[in-house]
DNA sequence: CGCAACTGAGTTGTGCACAACTGAATGACG
DNA sequence: CGTCATTCAGTTGTGCACAACTCAGTTGCG
């Protein structure tokens, strides 16, 4: 039976767990002199380069309230370039610029500081992958369905 | 081995799972006119009235740079009281007013309302609690001894 | 064609999260 | 007793996250 008690609430350990971790990935992204969720997004654009806005905010769940801003400080930090389309001239493609592509290389050993730090193994990985995609989808499922887009 | 797909990392996954858990707070403490964070600080005061600032902030983890504005909000909806103590001028005492009290009523089926959103019978809610905890004092520790507070 | 509906990016405003700081109150110690 | 360090709450400034909005550009459709 849930109650009203904090400390019972998977919620806030999930809370705790994700502040702990972008808090971690501050501390580890100093260098790179950026913040988590510019990791995200060059990590994005690292995979596959020459993005649309909306694409990005597709991948990351980001609207463009959320991006536009994040775009254009990494446009000022000189990581990537953003041109509207020529045959869709309200879309704006996001690119590396030489100096962000050269970034991947300092960023190399990031995933494996943040495993050590959380010290699961690789199937302890796998395993709470899945189970925080499974809630997540559970819990977006419900509040579209409470709350219709 | 770790790589920088962003699909292959846990820390997405957290932090997706925490933002789709908050959106889902945000349409169900929408009656109650509090935001997450809000319902966190009246959470713990349902639990003990009258705790000093400090307090809050070691059970939440959270500094008075984001109390204080949240407490004036909480004092501004007639939630809470705020006053100094008179044995230590510098703490300053939270405690519920009858409105504050009386919101709990409201609260009561909250939990129940995530439990169910987030699919998980009991035995998967205690033990991905259990997890995220191990995982949030892993990195904690990781981070304290790399940066020293 | 004409025009209404929609789309994509951006802006504005609110509220957290956190670093860095201020300033008053308290405590420790020679 | 004086003074120096510490503690506590609050303020300021930056950067997300998100709702609500604007506005230009595009599409659909009669």
């Amino acid at each position: 039976m849930a109650s009203l008690r904090l400390d019972d609430q998977l919620c806030f350990g999930l809370y705790s767990a994700s502040r702990a971790v972008t808090a971690l990935y501050r501390v580890v992204l100093e260098d790179l002199d950026l913040t988590y969720p510019q990791y995200l997004v060059m990590l994005a654009l690292w995979e596959r380069d020459n993005r649309l806005v909306k694409d990005l905010g597709a991948e990351l769940s980001l609207d463009s309230g959320t991006l536009s801003p994040l775009l254009k400080r990494l446009h000022a930090a000189g990581l990537v370039e953003r041109n509207r389309q020529a045959d869709d001239e309200r879309a704006v493609m996001v690119s590396l610029s030489e100096t962000g592509k050269a970034l991947r290389e300092k960023a190399e050993g990031i995933p494996d500081v943040i495993g050590t730090a959380m010290g699961l193994d690789d199937d302890g990985v796998a395993r709470m992958r899945a189970e925080l995609d499974r809630l997540t989808e559970s819990v977006n499922a419900y509040r579209e369905a409470r709350s219709p887009a």
